[in-house]
This record gives structure tokens, C-alpha cells and sequence, in this order.
DNA sequence: GTATATTGTTAGATGGGTCTAACTAGATTA
DNA sequence: TAATCTAGTTAGACCCATCTAACAATATAC
């Protein structure tokens, strides 16, 4: 298997695709650009580049998701920076959002034995609590004093992260239990069809009737009871309610 | 007083000129090409926007040096860099040149607080001897088992340096003392005089008598012994031997 | 089913950082 | 003093990442 080289930048993209598809199960470049701070046409362009590298499953108009080989550079990325993101909170002390930004801005060069190292150390701080108490309080006790960057002129790009609803297909949700449609992720005439049965974006869903083998599933919207199969159920990602 | 927003490159080029000029009085284009691994064009380029935001002395076809500002600026950037290779050697253990990569391509996103709070570990690991000999014990034996970026596609840029010979000017060698001259940091009709007289590169210096109130020092070069005031003296820049 | 948002794309411009190739000012050597 | 070498500069090109503005394709609302 071939290494790819990816620019900080592309790690970014690959990284905000990860975590929103984690949680929507696809990307789209509004919320990619909107994640990123940077315009959709910006997005647009690092899209054609990541698909190029064949980190990503892309076609023109359409949702994002990442491939095999994306989704495992993506986890390379995301888990160095949370390496970093828990030295800084959990042996640094430092707040939730200091620790996220400097993360950010820090992970891209991070190499292979910082990261083991790291990791080591984050180990050696939870197994040991009686020891690393001490080193902790010494540490809290130091900071104060210190004023370190005083005069210093690196300004970091500020990182904001917006919290968001988590998504689920339609398949997931217990009979019984409502929803609301968040979005269609099929595309062409099935996705058209759904529209047509009245599925589309803000409406209440009730699941009436769905289990393992049930296939078509019953739901219930506008007043309208409906038989989806699962195939098309999949392809309905809904926000708990 | 005005911050300075930096790139982390204009970083990199005042990190290598603050190294160049504390080992050598002043940098040339050609050390900061070599240190940095770019080409003499690129460091032109960068020179001139170093020198349009006030942190270097910069004339064209001349040496360079750090202004007040851009002293301050550079040891800044210095510092986040020895914080981190200082938290990589002495607490996570790992060798100086894998530090010294990784602090390179971390260094630019340090945020003040993980300045300052990495700064109080590496005291609390100095002054809590006892407490930190375990916690660095299980760091070590944890960290064998961590195959932390397996797969990983990061490629980080390598980083080298060059070990240097250090230069003193001519005042600071003692009588009775040899030195091989290595450039004379004057310009114009000065450095001209100090040429004719036989002050070039490569040439073995004998320094006759110099204390600290005498002016001229006397010196001897290719069999001449010479007068030089303390204040040409000091544009002569030399190699102990 | 038409009008209006919203979302994504293209095209073209800009800025930062790098390169190669050609040139020039100074320094060294003969 | 002239010939040569070296270090620094300029010019012109490229790539990456971003932007704005105009446009196209979808969705949503009426």
C-alpha cells in the first residue's frame, strides 16, 4: 500500500469529513466550509483534490463520504489530535477550548513516536494517580508564575467547533418512536420518490411498525401511513425527538 | 506596541537568522538557504518581507541582522521550540534529532497557555524527582507496546542542521592567541583598508597585544604585524584554532 | 407548477512560497 | 589590472489555497 502525502490543509478537509459524517453519515460542503471557516467555492476545489487521491467518494453535486483508504488516513489524523487535545486537558490542565484550537494548529506535524510517546505519557498519568498527583499540583502551582509568550507575536487561527444534532437512518429508530427528517442522502429517482410520499426536510416521522426482518417498515407522516423499504428507510437520516 | 502576525515560514526564516547570527554576529543569504533548504531566490524574497515589517537589517547584496523587534520576535519563536524539544527529550525520552524534527514542524501553533503550562511540567518533572521516576518508568514500558500511527500518511518534512563552527570578532581573542579569519562584517572603504592590509579568508591571525584599554590592537598577518583600532577590530569576525 | 431560496459549481484573481535560469556586484586569484 | 569565482538578485514560472462573482442545479414555499 502506497503512502499518501497530504498538505495540512487536505488533512483538515479529510478531518472535518470524518467527524460530520460520523454524525450526519455524509458530508456536504456547506457544512464542510462551514466547519473549516473557509468559502464552499474553497471547498469545492479541496473535494476535487482529496477524490483525486481517491481519499473520498465524490461526484459533482452530490454528498461526500470517505473511502477505505480516506476513512483510515482520516483516523490517523483525528487521532493525533486527540492525543494532543488530552495532554493538553488532562496533564496540562488546560480548558476545553484552548486545548481544542492549539490541537488543531499543533497536530499536523506530529510524528509517529510523539505519538506513541504521548500516548505513553497520558497512560503513565492515569495509572499512576498517587504519583502524577504531585506532579500535577507542582505543575498548577508553576504555571501561575510563568508568563511565558509575553511579547510574542504568533496570533493562531482561531478553531470553532459548532455542536450539531446527531443523525440516524431511519432503519434505527425504534417502533413507536417519532423523528424528524433531517435529510434525503439517495440520489435520482429514488430520492425523488420519497419526496413525492410527502419525506422532506423539518417533517415529524412516527415509526409504526419495524423490526429485524420487517422489510417494508411502517411510518406515519402528514397524517399518511406509508411502507418504505429498507433499502429506501437507509437512505432517511433522522434526529431523534 | 503593534503584534506582528507572522506565517509559520517568516517564523522558520527568523528562527534560522536569530541561530546564524548568535553563532556568527550576522547571516548571509547562503546559511539561511542551507539551514532552511531553499534556494538563495526563496530567502531573497523572504529577507524583504522581514525587512518591510521592521524585524531585520536589510540592504540589498548585504548582510543581515535582527532589529530590536526582531530579536524579540525570534527568541520567541526559539522558545516554543526549545519548550517542546525539551518536553520531548526530557520527559517523553526520545532522541534529540526526532525532537528537534518534531518540535520544528510543531512549534508554530504553540499557544501561549501550552507555552506556559508545558513550561511548568518540565519544572515539575525537574523538582518531583521521586514522583516522576515512575511515572516516567511506565511511560517507557508503555510506550513499546504503542503502534500509535500505524497506516499514518503524515509525511513530516525533515529537518536538518548543520553543526557550525562558532565565530568571535577580533577583540574577544586573547593575546598571544591564533584564529583563522573568516570574513570582516564591514562594508565599503573600511572593509576595503582591512583587506589591503592582508585581512582575507582562510588567513591565520595572530593577535600581539590586546587588553581592555588598548586601542589599536596590534595583530599579525602573513609575517606583517599590523595596528587595528578596537572599532575595525570588531567588523573582523574569526574562528578560534 | 411556478417562484424563490439554498447549495454547489465554475471562472478568474490574488497572495504566499517555491523553483530555475540568467544576470550582476563583489571578492579572489593570477 | 584583468580574468574568474561566488553570492546575491531579478525575472518569470509554478503550485497551493484562498477569495469574489456569476451561474446552475436542487429544494422549499406558495
Amino acid at each position: 500500500m502506497q503512502k499518501i502525502v497530504l498538505s495540512p490543509t487536505l488533512e483538515d478537509y479529510l478531518e472535518a469529513i470524518l467527524q460530520i459524517t460520523a454524525k450526519h453519515q455524509v458530508a456536504r460542503s456547506m457544512e464542510i466550509a462551514e466547519k473549516l471557516h473557509v468559502k464552499r467555492s474553497s471547498v469545492t476545489v479541496a473535494l476535487r483534490s482529496l477524490a483525486d487521491k481517491g481519499l473520498i467518494n465524490y461526484q459533482v453535486r452530490s454528498f461526500v463520504t470517505l473511502t477505505e483508504s480516506g476513512l483510515k488516513a482520516a483516523k490517523c489524523v483525528d487521532k493525533r489530535h486527540h492525543i494532543l487535545h488530552d495532554v493538553f486537558t488532562d496533564i496540562l490542565n488546560l480548558p476545553e477550548d484552548d486545548a481544542d484550537a492549539a490541537a488543531c494548529a499543533m497536530e499536523h506535524g506530529m510524528t509517529e513516536n510523539v505519538c506513541r510517546k504521548m500516548t505513553a505519557l497520558l497512560m503513565a498519568f492515569k495509572n499512576n494517580n498517587q504519583d502524577t498527583k504531585k506532579v500535577s499540583d507542582s505543575l498548577e502551582a508553576n504555571s501561575q508564575k510563568i508568563d511565558c509568550n509575553k511579547n510574542c507575536n504568533y496570533i493562531p487561527s482561531p478553531v470553532f467547533t459548532k455542536s450539531e444534532a446527531q443523525l440516524f437512518d431511519l432503519n434505527s429508530i425504534n417502533p413507536g418512536e417519532s423523528a424528524i427528517i433531517d435529510r434525503i442522502i439517495g440520489t435520482g429517482v429514488l430520492k425523488k420518490r420519497l419526496r413525492e410520499m410527502g419525506i422532506t426536510r423539518g417533517q415529524k416521522i412516527l415509526v409504526v411498525r419495524s423490526a429485524p426482518l420487517d422489510d417494508p417498515i411502517q411510518v406515519r407522516v402528514r397524517n399518511f401511513n406509508l411502507s418504505l423499504r429498507r433499502e429506501e428507510a437507509a437512505t432517511v437520516l433522522v434526529e431523534k425527538c
